[in-house]
DNA sequence: TTCCTTGCAAACGATTTGCATTGGA
DNA sequence: TCCAATGCAAATCGTTTGCAAGGAA
């Protein structure tokens, strides 16, 4: 059996936080890395074969977003959509169709993130906040939609 | 009886729309013009008291959100929030605590938010996408949460 | 009169929780 | 052994919808 670097830091950082990297759980991940963009919960649980009780999937999703291995973001409609963590897929950006609700990711080149940052910070600083991240999300079509 | 600029503005815009702008609107218009940030259903619903029963609400804000004069955008715990419209608000930006979860706006000075717009269609042009809008959540603490 | 709008209650979809059971270290 | 993790069902929460009544043009 083999496990991909990955699979080990994801397992090392639960366990940080005391978590057991179940079967379960590690099937969560692998159905995340093999999805193109952010999947929301009933999306994993088509995913994987509608297998794994909804209750089970939302505790998994939960206990690894708490331990940072996996992102939240919010989207239309009231459905949470799920990626892995930052430092497990780089720093990147969301490009949203607003015609059919896809979301892809993109990352800058470093000089543009490295502006990006820049401006956040001058912005951030000079009212009363201290800026920890910043996420941008770009509005739009995709070629399917134009 | 007096009307502000903004009111008589979002009354043409719904007219247009074919869409009457009723005392519950005008309400729901009233609540958030004197918010400072964004606001759920549920913290408009509060913010008139109690009164407006909910289905109604959810009405007018989808009707108004139709016709351009309310910006949704949705948060965390799948709750979407709205605000006036960029026209009525001009464009700005958020600052979001991540401890206590509280929405702030700010608006970039003139040069930095023409910086950005060039970071947005640069990378949005060099992809198969069509930007046509942005958004830019900068995550920290407000002082408050320091 | 003709539509738009409202209010209430029921329906819905996404997510959470209580509780008894299973499984791993 | 002991506590985390699971599965199921019931509960909750935000939001939507059907339908009958009210109101403005």
């Amino acid at each position: 059996m083999k496990s991909s670097l990955m699979e080990q830091q994801v397992r090392m950082r639960l366990e940080q936080h005391h978590v057991r990297y179940t079967k379960g759980r590690q099937r969560v991940i692998a159905a995340l890395s093999r999805a193109v963009g952010p999947r929301s919960a009933a999306e994993l649980h088509n995913d994987m074969g509608g297998s794994m009780p909804v209750s089970s999937l939302y505790r998994s999703l939960a206990v690894m977003a708490d331990a940072d291995v996996l992102a939240p973001h919010h989207g239309a409609k009231a459905i949470t959509r799920y990626e892995l963590a930052e430092w497990l897929m780089g720093h990147h950006h969301h490009l949203v169709c607003v015609a059919c609700g896809g979301v892809d990711d993109v990352a800058f080149p470093p000089d543009l993130e490295a502006t990006l940052e820049r401006l956040v910070s001058r912005v951030a600083g000079s009212g009363n906040f201290t800026a920890t991240g910043h996420a941008l999300e770009i509005d739009g079509r995709c070629t399917d939609c134009a």
